[in-house]
RNA sequence: GGGCGUGUAGCUCAGCUGGUUAGAGCGCGUCCCUGAUAAGGACGAGGUCCCUGGUUCGAUUCCAGGCACGCCCA
């Protein structure tokens, strides 16, 4: 006996009953140990920032990582599967600043960056028990006892070793890089937080003028004179900026190389720059003077042509080198300085298209004067206050100085021209202050050299979709740009270099613990930023002291390969054995994060990729298509979805989605709901169905079906369709297409209920048992044996469910513990299924007639005419006569050649053969051919050739050059598909409508005793009343009606039950049970 | 601004290397069926396959340009 099966299913219930059972028989430890040993496929988690509740995205990425390691497993593998925690990093610390109260670096430092890095390490598992209890909700199965931790002691360390692997190679050197700084927080800010608060703000804009110098008044430059600057008077170039307070900081002029530039005379009109007192409040020193700046300016800076004189003109190109007078004193002894550079940033959309280089304060300027050895000057403090070297402003907030400084130039005649400007600009998220774009001192890890390295490990690895791989994380491999892995924050991994107190150039890179120890003579426990910056120690006399940042904690997750396992400190084999990665998958957004950072470690370290295969998955939107949104609710929280429809049921729908394949997806209910139609209810109603009949009929798995050859034709259908599901689940996993692999299971379950077992329910409850129901309850049993475990790796607990009630005691305890279905293809009958599509297709143009003529199948027809040209196809449906006469409800099947009587044929051009053939002729051939008549095409259809003259060529065609169209004749009962005509004899003879009259009787007593609750075996008593015409069908179908409702007792007598319409025949039907 | 992806029925999506009648499910309408069915079946309405050019006998499919949306980067 099996376990009684409702089809009625709660499928949460059935989950949290099959959680309960791996929980008490620890099945994922007895999945690890029965592969133990065995060869492993190897999963690498991305570690997630446990800095909120799970969302779709992780329950997604969750449900890929549980997939395929199942999958693999089942396959024979021995997959670890290892949970990761990302616990650095500037999520934790939002948190912990909020905790604190803390609005920035400044208020941390105060605290104590202790206070605040234990704070960190306390939050860091604040949602561990969520996560745990969600991720295991969905079934994923997955080690949190042994996970590994960013923050662990064994983890930090290897950091390190992997740090000083990169500086022994030479790769780390020290730069600066522009970042948004914010002065109210004293602390640089990434890009992506000074994105996230934009202001409109008025700014100065003023234009300033820089004496040309030395070699740009060369009078040799320029053969006809045109490209050359005057030589008797002053020359000046023109600059524009709307961040006077950078004008001290100075060094360079960048000019667009391939922009057209001219020198003009200013003429002093009342609106030129010259003008006494004129525009803007300026007032140039000299009445005449020649300006340089883009030709494309000329007409936003002189109004009116008559103010200007053009007396030169040149690209920018040839400006490169011209020198300048520093505008101020401060700078002036920097090396290579106060020159005009060129470079493709420079526009003329605004300014003067020369532009003013602070290579302090700006991420063009820096990179333009780094190229030309121009090392940035930073003039501001901490506090973005001017420092002492700027006497003048020392202490002053240096956008406090733009006033003090435009009047400045104006005294010294330096400005030409002032105005205001609204412009968007950052500001500090927590403090609303203006952000400043300053130099800060950054590590990097040098990456630009490894292009092709990066790419030829890219490319072997196998992308899902491939598209990621080749384009989108291939370009990006190849104009990848050196890693800032520093960040001036203080909950993460440090960055293990000592600084001597007196050289910045001396420096000692720490790879272990143990060589810190050494160094320092200290016990070292902790690689926390508040334990380390305690660390000095002399070595030659000079004290090192710690450079204070800490690493990017991509830095981190990228090196989890061996940090996971404390590489090489300790399990040496054990890495190698684990490296690199058979399968990872993660979210779009990886492809610069993880898969990135994974790459480049993993090719300077290894010399090779950390992973073969990769699934990326798309983001999950929610439904309207935004970004699923905690303020706008418009999501259902996936507590109530698992609660609601259950794990299998989300699992599926969002594996059958494209979002597998790295698109977006509209999460919706309705689509879970849908997966639960077409996938999980069905399936459980064939179990239930079978387990009821065969409980029933006491049956039990014992026969082998090898005992039971040859089998009925039908039972041979759904074993090679299970064969060829068995195929094309394999074949997608195997290629890491999850959507392609959950995507033939609606079919097959479709032909399973729809078919397979509504063509065989009659098998399942006829009293004899006979062979042919043995052979019923076998096959069935074994499909559904089979489909658990082939569905195993996707909906674990239904298919749990059903295993675990159908299994014999010689099989494994738990699904999961199976090997996957061999999909060796040795049961696929390719014919046969050709031949029940046939079938099938018969059965729906009968279906459609009866629909389109209003006949129900419960009544009788005389018969069907079955035609197809095709004599192999026509034998082949006849095979199955008995099937199509009971599905149709027809008395016999007529079979036959020639389809005329009932259809019109015509025919038109394959214009798949045509093309070829014609060519450009293929449209006159179609004219030519429509006027042809169908004796002649009909005559083609029969094998004839003809010749068709075109342009003096001649063109033989055939039948095959053919495509045959069908039109059923009106008034016939007639409907075709392909080469298939089915006919259907509508007329109604008084015996046939007695039978039918006698099915609906039946019909109605089934459905009362479905309503009464009876059980399927129990026996029924029946009283019927009606008119003359029932009472004759009764008599005449007594015995059918009484062996179809199980009835022991048939009278036709009064009653007083309620009174109903049989096919118009009223009719009182009382049962009850005996 | 750059890279990549997506754009097909009211909605969610299929559509292999180009072939003339573009499909499925949901939803909608009509009808049917039901002793496995929180079901199932049939039929119907619903499409400028984002737009514009090009290649071709033929383009939803290939190419170019554009538009919209998304992700990442700047």
């Amino acid at each position: 006996m099996f376990k009684p099966v409702s089809n009625k299913i709660d499928f949460p219930g059935v989950e949290k009953a099959v959680l309960d059972f791996w929980t008490a028989h620890q099945t994922f430890k007895k999945s690890l140990e029965q592969r133990r040993g065995a060869p492993e496929f190897v999963f690498y988690d991305g570690p997630p920032f446990a800095t909120g509740l799970p969302h779709y995205g992780h329950l997604l990425a969750g449900t890929i990582k549980d997939i395929v390691p199942r999958y693999q497993a089942m396959r024979g593998h021995y997959v670890e599967r290892r949970f990761g925690w990302d616990c650095h990093g500037l999520p934790i610390e939002a948190l912990a600043q909020e905790q604190l109260g803390l609005a920035g670096t400044g208020a941390i430092r105060e605290k104590g960056v202790d206070v605040f890095n234990e704070t960190c390490r306390s939050l860091v598992l604040k949602y561990v028990a969520e996560w745990r209890k969600t991720v295991t909700r969905m079934g994923r199965w997955v080690d949190f006892e042994n996970d590994y931790k960013t923050m662990d002691l064994p983890f930090m360390e290897t950091i390190w070793w992997a740090f000083k692997q990169l500086w022994d190679q030479g790769r780390v050197y020290k730069s600066y890089r522009i970042m948004p700084y914010s002065w109210k927080l004293t602390t640089p800010l990434s890009n992506f937080e000074a994105g996230s608060n934009y202001q409109d703000v008025q700014d100065p804009a003023v234009t300033c003028r820089l004496r040309l110098v030395g070699s740009a008044r060369r009078t040799d430059r320029g053969a006809d004179g045109v490209h050359a600057l005057p030589t008797n008077e002053p020359c000046y170039a023109l600059i524009w900026t709307t961040t006077p307070w950078t004008l001290p900081a100075n060094l360079a002029v960048c000019a667009g190389p391939d922009l057209d530039y001219v020198a003009v005379r200013d003429k002093g009109g009342a609106r030129s720059p010259n003008a006494p007192g004129g525009w803007g409040q300026a007032v140039p020193p000299e009445a005449a003077a020649v300006y340089v700046l883009a030709a494309a300016r000329l007409e936003a800076i002189y109004k009116k042509p008559e103010d200007y004189e053009v007396v030169a003109k040149f690209k920018g190109s040839e400006m490169a080198g011209w020198q300048y007078e520093p505008m101020f004193p401060y700078l002036k002894d920097q090396p290579n300085a106060f020159q005009i550079l060129t470079d493709g940033f420079v526009s003329t959309e605004d300014g003067t298209g020369l532009v003013h280089m602070a290579p302090a304060y700006g991420e063009d300027d820096f990179r333009v004067c780094k190229a030309a050895g121009i090392p940035p000057v930073d003039l501001l403090d901490e506090n973005a206050a001017f420092t002492a070297r700027v006497p003048e402003y020392a202490g002053q907030f240096c956008k406090d100085a733009d006033k003090a400084i435009i009047r400045r130039l104006k005294d010294e005649k330096k400005l030409v021209h002032q105005s205001t400007i609204v412009h968007s600009y950052p500001f500090c998220e927590r403090t609303d202050t203006p952000l400043i774009y300053r130099a800060i001192e950054a590590w990097y890890v040098r990456v630009e050299d490894m292009h092709d390295e990066l790419v030829a490990n890219n490319a072997g690895v196998h992308w899902m979709p491939q598209a990621i791989g080749e384009k989108r994380f291939g370009n990006w491999l190849k104009e990848a740009k050196d890693w800032n892995i520093s960040r001036n924050r203080f909950w993460g991994s440090c960055i293990p270099v000592w600084v001597s107190d007196g050289d910045k150039d001396d420096t000692i890179c720490v790879g272990s613990i143990a060589e810190l120890e050494k160094l320092s003579g200290q016990k070292v426990t902790d690689l926390h930023k508040h334990f380390l910056d305690k660390i000095t120690f002399t070595k030659n006399g000079k004290t090192y002291r710690r450079t204070p940042e800490v690493l990017d904690c991509w830095f981190e997750s990228g090196s989890m390969p061996y940090a996971q396992q404390h590489y090489p400190f300790e399990n040496k084999t054990r890495f190698e054995r684990h490296f690199p990665a058979d399968f990872i998958a993660e979210g779009l957004d990886q492809t610069r994060g993880w898969f990135y950072t994974l790459m480049v470690l993993s090719t300077v370290l290894f010399k090779k990729p950390a992973f073969k295969n990769v699934v990326v998955n798309g983001l999950v939107l929610a439904e309207d298509g935004r970004k699923m949104s905690k303020r706008l609710k418009n999501y259902p929280d996936p507590n109530y979805m698992l609660d609601a429809y259950g794990a299998d049921a989300l699992r599926l729908y969002l594996i059958n989605s494209p979002v597998v394949r790295a698109e977006d997806l509209r999460f919706s209910e309705d689509g879970v709901k849908q997966c639960m139609r077409d996938f999980l209810i069905p399936l459980w109603n064939a179990y239930s169905f079978f387990v009821t009949y065969a409980n029933v009929d006491k049956w039990e798995p014992t026969a082998r079906p090898s005992s039971l050859e040859p089998r009925p034709l039908l039972d041979r259908w759904v074993l090679s369709c299970l064969d060829r599901l068995t195929q094309e689940v394999t074949a997608a996993m195997d290629d890491y297409d999850l959507q392609q692999a959950v995507r033939p299971f609606v079919r097959f379950i479709e032909d399973l209920t729809n078919w397979y077992i509504r063509r065989s329910r009659r098998r399942f409850w006829k009293s004899s048992d006979d062979a042919d129901k043995a052979q019923a309850y076998a096959t069935l049993y074994e499909v559904l044996l089979t489909l658990s475990r082939i569905a195993a790796p996707f909906v674990p607990f239904i298919s749990e469910e059903i295993f675990r009630n159908l299994r014999t005691p010689d099989m494994p305890e738990s699904v999961h513990l199976c090997d996957f279905p061999k999909a060796d293809g040795h049961r696929r009958d390719a014919a046969l299924e050709t031949q029940m599509a046939a079938v099938m297709t018969v059965v729906q143009l009968g279906r459609a007639i009866r629909a389109e003529r209003n006949l129900k199948v419960r009544q009788p027809l005389a018969a069907l005419h079955v035609v197809c040209r095709d004599a192999t196809k026509l034998a082949l449906i006849r095979e199955l006569e008995d099937l199509i006469e009971d599905e149709l409800n027809v008395k016999k099947v007529i079979f036959n050649h020639d389809e005329t009587e009932l259809v019109t044929l015509s025919a038109k051009p394959n214009f798949k053969v045509w093309g070829p053939k014609f060519g450009p002729k293929l449209k006159p051939a179609v004219a030519l051919i429509a006027k042809w008549e169908s004796v002649k095409l009909n005559a083609m259809l029969q094998g004839e050739t003809v010749m068709l003259e075109l342009d003096g060529q001649t063109f033989e065609l055939g039948g095959s050059d053919l495509i045959i169209q069908r039109q059923p004749k009106a008034g016939l009962a007639v409907a075709s598909e392909g080469d298939q005509v089915v006919a259907l004899e509508t007329e109604l003879t008084p015996a046939l409508l007695r039978e039918g009259l006698a099915r609906e009787l039946v019909n109605r007593i089934q459905n009362l005793r479905k309503d009464s609750d009876l059980k399927v075996t129990q026996r029924i008593r029946l009283q019927i009343a009606g008119d003359a015409e029932l009472q004759a069908t009764v008599s005449e179908y007594r015995d059918l009606i009484q062996t179809e409702t199980l009835c022991t007792d048939l009278t036709f007598a009064q009653n007083d039950a309620e009174p109903c319409d049989l096919n118009g025949h009223p009719t009182r039907l009382r049962l009850e049970p005996v």
